[in-house]
DNA sequence: TTGTAGGCGTTATCAT
DNA sequence: ATGATAACGCCTACAA
């Protein structure tokens, strides 16, 4: 079964070209964004309905077809608006949201900036962030930062180009002072401007703010860990650059205060899952010591250093306690199950959202819990 | 440790209106923008610079900044580059992509329809899909259709208003026809008003598609499986409706044509973890009888059976094989690793951006091989 | 209720 | 090389 033809509707309109074809490929991107590998972009239009065909198909005017598709169809008599309705469909005809961004000099954009989509972190944040926005009919677009913040101060100077009405920034890492502040500089003109910044997991900074409770979290893990017996720790953790992996280390040394455990020891190594197993297997290169237990600053961590320990011999839960952070879905899958601290994802994405809606004070901070989930990689210790 | 005072929060300017909750997207915003009454001095309205300011900065026309920055600035004397690049980068210039994109006909988006973010199949393609975007001087816009047709549709219908460039949907389920139809006839819609169409794993629709090849990679790993001395199987799939399984599973019954294998039981359940893990009870309760490995149509399911199979006391990998299909990353951290197909997820996504890009022909396939690897979930069967 | 006209920020076509 | 000026597709006073 083919597409019927379309009909004829626009008879004296030849216009606009079919095709471009292979020709013209536009020259050099322009733009900071440099093209690396892929071919340039093909040729675009054999162009759409637009208004002013569905407003000749029903015989009336541009303006009231607007008015009867898009604005106060109260004016607009009943037979007209059926009339404009009806081209609309037969035209299938959709509004140019450029046009309409550009005409009411708003647009309907959520921009997202994240670290790295695949990671299961981000994406669960951005699951969050998007079903908000189609909630508020809003439409998402996503940049992907990679982890450098000059990459990241670069998107976010762009996306002001899409005039979004919305910028929300997440897991971004910035520390050196440098790059901060030009992020500082580049959101500030943009909220100045009208929009509205978002930041997720990103203190200090003078922007609306939803924190999740990294040192809490980890405070309230090291006591419970304290709690089951456990008092000789090792931490795996990233660059203390890494502001997330140095308040869930910090927040950890902090619940253990007062306890009189020894210091742990610190082990740095990457924010992955092959950062976990390689400070697991220089853990036990040195000598596990008398050390009990682990607390690796994420859940991938922790499952890759469950993983090294396997393969040294060691038996997860038994030989040695492993916690991690996040509570990513695989945690209840592995064994022994991890024990964790679970942080609502995809409720901070929509917190962000619900944020960037209100009209509220701009620069609120909104905390989010963290929770402690006891499960067997952490066992009672039998007290001695 | 608070913020810092937060900058002079802009007076005037009330900025983006509330919105309209759980209604419809039209949102008429009430009030006008902003009191742009009387006499507009250096009004500190909250908009930003455009290229009319530049220009003006400069000293020079309009037509002359516009060159000068984004033509063809070889015609321009280099003294107004300079002139124009510097008022630009003072007034924190940045070009309005809805303005331009009405004026060149065409934007610069490509528009991703997925079925859920969260989940590391999705997350891992669209990761690819922006890779190769970025690449390419191209921004993302992502929309979720959660597993339903009907919405589906509906996004794509309502996505021909951003005129994106390229449409790559992925993931979509469409088997009911009607649905199905109206989904080709959209899309077709959109291809002939110049735009680029590419479908992931979506078989049989006339579009540009990247498959993986479930059937192949699944009939492997039935061999394989057989070649490990395994006869007898249950399969773990999800409706039939759902191509994916459906392919998946089917490719696993060829993979045993011929063998003398028993036909396998099939237990149909979630595409979920949960899924897999609730099917492995049914089996269990039901019996295991002589069933010696399970295929779960994906790794998710699989891992969750594996958990629930040991909850009932039987130890994956030694009482009863386990293999699944995407070899996502924990696959090789659960405990026995997980025997898998591995999918290049992320290949996926960068094959659908060079497919949409190219100039060939609009409606090739291009499949993408899957691959099998043989992990301790399945281990050799002792000969009897 | 309807149409006319002006404007939104750019680009592109003209002359100059 | 540069500057008016007309599009681009839509919205919205302002008139009629």
């Amino acid at each position: 079964m083919e597409d019927p033809p379309p009909t004829p509707a626009t008879p004296a309109t030849p216009a606009t070209p079919a095709f471009p074809g292979t020709s013209a490929p536009p020259a050099a991107p322009a733009g900071p964004a440099a093209p690396a590998g892929l071919t340039a972009p093909a040729a675009p239009t054999g162009s759409a309905a637009t208004l002013h065909d569905v407003a000749r198909e029903a015989g009336v005017s541009i303006a009231t077809a607007s008015r009867a598709l898009n604005g106060s169809a109260r004016n607009v008599r009943a037979e007209n608006v059926a009339r404009v309705r009806a081209a609309a469909a037969k035209l299938d005809y959709e509004p140019h949201l450029s046009a309409q961004a550009i005409a009411k000099g708003s647009t309907r954009t959520v921009a997202l900036v994240v670290r790295d989509v695949a990671d299961p972190y981000f994406s669960t944040i951005a699951a969050g962030v998007t079903q908000a926005a189609t909630e508020a009919g809003l439409i998402v677009t996503m940049a992907v930062a990679d982890g450098s913040p000059e990459r990241e101060l670069e998107i976010v100077r762009t996306l002001r180009g899409q005039r979004p009405r919305i910028i929300i920034v997440t897991g971004s890492r910035i520390e050196g002072t440098t790059t901060r502040d030009a992020l500082i500089e580049e959101l500030t003109q943009y909220r100045t401007a009208g929009g509205r910044v978002v930041l997720i997991s990103q203190r200090d900074l003078p922007f609306g703010t939803v924190t999740i409770d990294d040192r809490g979290g980890s405070a309230a893990l090291a006591r419970a860990l304290l709690a089951r017996g456990y008092r000789r720790f090792a931490v795996f953790h990233a660059a203390p650059s890494l502001r997330t992996s140095r308040d869930r280390h910090e927040g950890f040394l902090s619940g253990l205060d007062g306890s009189g455990a020894p210091a742990p020891l610190a082990f740095e190594t990457g924010f992955t899952r092959d950062g976990g197993h390689e400070a697991a297997r220089r853990l036990v290169g040195r000598g596990m010591g008398d050390v009990e237990a682990v607390f690796a600053v994420n859940d991938v961590m922790a499952i890759g250093a469950m993983t090294a320990f396997r393969e040294a011999g060691l038996i997860p839960g038994r030989d040695i306690g492993v916690a991690g952070f996040d509570d990513i879905a695989p945690a209840v899958d592995v064994l022994p199950a991890l024990t964790s601290v679970a942080v609502p994802l995809r409720e901070a994405g929509l917190t962000a959202m619900r944020l960037a809606l209100s009209t509220d004070d701009p620069t609120a901070h909104h905390p989010l819990p963290a929770q402690v989930t006891l499960r067997s990689s952490t066992p009672h210790r039998p007290t001695p």
